[in-house]
DNA sequence: CATGAATGAGCCTTCATTCAT
DNA sequence: CATGAATGAAGGCTCATTCAT
């Protein structure tokens, strides 16, 4: 296991070897699932020694989770609400349901899968998804939500459980997209619009 | 393997140590997971011996189809539309909330969690979950939520993205739940009148 | 891991499969040390599969843990002083020395060479020598000694250094038989009465 | 590996780089034992990279021929009968058995005591000691007590065996010291005076 | 049908050794 | 000469599955 070296030289060729070896995992991985893949497969797939890995990595599962550290650093790259007006209502909702379900979709959907398998399974890393995405996500929009509600431009819902529910929804039909489900599959781009409209105006006819 | 018996004792008989079997699975797989599980454990469970297993299932994967069966038939059980009665519509959309959202909480989340674990790696478990769950009850929905459309009691939006979103709303906050949110957790019960109404009236307030 | 059965018949055939796993380690112990020799080496040995020895045995380990208390049970049988007369008192010093330069001789010297290796190396196997194997002996010695003081038929030494003189003596001539002393090795069989000579007439001549 | 230049300045830098990684190799298996440690423990110890470890010493096992040297040498030079009156019957015999009593025990006894579980069972060591140490040892003794025995000074038994027995006993104590019995771990300095008279005048009492 | 001992393929991991820099 | 990353062989151990009793 390879301590970070001071030597900055060093510390970028740890960096690339690590990032090498995450990206073969990754590759085998989303292809295999997690289990079923050895360590020779992984380093057969970066072309190193099976050893190699081992010099960069404590053990199988560690490489699970510089995936998802991977994949956490990379998603919350991409999905930044920070940069959205808040006073704009509509927009930040399309963006806050817009953003997740383009970053955990498409060539990152495979892998996604085989990670959420391994959380439903490994406390660790469940406690680590709920701590470090989930839980910051909610957090993050809260207050947002809670002004809006001030403002008397939504309805003054319990914000906790709203918040959820709307995350829900995302994280629900990322789900059944992974299930298998063609519909959304082939409509998956319709849905930030879709999904903005019935969160704000509801199913209901306007008329009684 | 058993081959069903003509005898309609022997069957009953072969049925009984099949549930028996299956229900020791499920309370191992529930508390370690399905990988972990060892067929000695489950063996020891059902205190019979590990070669009696494989009389009545094939093999361990076997096993999970059939806790997986079992659970789809008491689901399906609990979770029936057809004695609603689909003009009250408030009434229904509850009912088609609450009867999941009660069906795979409690006692039923820890196997839950393992079984989908496995259905998000094992191609033939997800494919059976979306063909025998998620699908039929999204067809049997989608004619009832028509006629409300051509009732005007609703909006005429895309039923089948209308009828993904509400079901993934559930299923994400299964999930949620089981990532460990407290929130969730301790006001479960309250989901299905919250949720009826926010997917009726939605989240903007009426003042334009 | 098998536990001891209460059917008879399964206790026997358990114990009879132990030995002869013991047995085919002690073999290739003894030829090719402990850790140069693989579990699959033992079990070409016995003629079994390699899984089959973890029936039996909790790990490799436990195999020379096996070993040691068969041997340990082997030699206290044929090191018995309770039969012996101690009011022989030459009779007795002989037995005591001859004993066991007999018992650890000859087909069990490679074998206790091992042994004794790992001894020097795993606290847990020296513990066990100590308190199983030297202790007693001493132990059991001390009175008789103790008693020849009283009777004024050796002198009044210290028993405890004494003991340990003597049986070091013991100790000490079979490891330098293991070293190849060939000398030792050629009159193996004189030692008994020599050193009981020695030991009780000392070195020094009589005339001052 | 170094081949021995001939410029004596290197060869200076070449011996106390050996000497450098033979301590801390010492220290180490002295700690861990010889398997356990690796050569990283033993670089890491040293302060070295691991490669350069190679530049000196063949394989690991070089390392351990090289610590049993440095020993031999350094016992060589606290154990030397030369420098005795081998007229002074009692002092000599008193020297001879409490230089090697002193020389392997306290600090130096963990390493003996992981060096002789290598004797044991590694060949090219086990000669090495008997050739190096005890054979001389037995050799250089041998006419000095021929020549007590011509002098009448000591019964004529047979030399050969009697060195053989009073260096089993020193042996011996030594390992039984190993193994941890705390009598002689306590009472460790007495035994040069207890030893040379139980060997010179024995244990039988004077009276008949 | 029930048993559970036996099987043996296969995986993770370690670590002595090499060698390009 | 020093470095330490890379190598890859090897081994202990697990466990799903089989089958003789």
């Amino acid at each position: 296991m390879v301590t970070p070296a001071p030597d900055p030289i060093q510390a970028q060729l740890i960096a690339a070897r690590r990032t090498q070896i995450l990206d073969a995992a990754a590759k085998v991985f989303a292809e295999k699932g997690f289990h079923p893949t050895t360590i020779k497969d992984i380093a057969k797939e970066a072309g190193i020694a099976d050893g190699t890995i081992y010099h960069y990595f404590e053990n199988k599962g560690a490489l699970l989770l510089g995936i998802f550290d991977h994949m956490r650093a990379a998603v919350t790259r991409e999905v930044n609400f920070t940069t959205l007006d808040p006073d704009d209502l509509r927009g930040f909702l399309h963006a806050f349901i817009s953003q997740p379900l383009q970053a955990l979709h498409a060539d990152r959907s495979e892998l996604f899968r085989i990670i959420l398998a391994e959380i439903m399974v490994n406390r660790d890393l469940r406690e680590r998804y709920y701590q470090q995405m989930l839980e910051p996500t909610l957090a993050l929009a809260e207050p947002i939500f809670a002004r809006w509600v001030a403002q008397r431009r939504i309805k003054p819902l319990d914000m906790r459980l709203t918040l959820r529910a709307i995350s829900g929804i995302i994280f629900g039909l990322i789900l059944e997209s992974i299930m298998g489900d063609t519909t959304l599959e082939a409509r998956w781009d319709e849905l930030p619009d879709f999904l903005t409209d019935l969160i704000l105006n509801g199913l209901g006819s306007d008329q009684p």
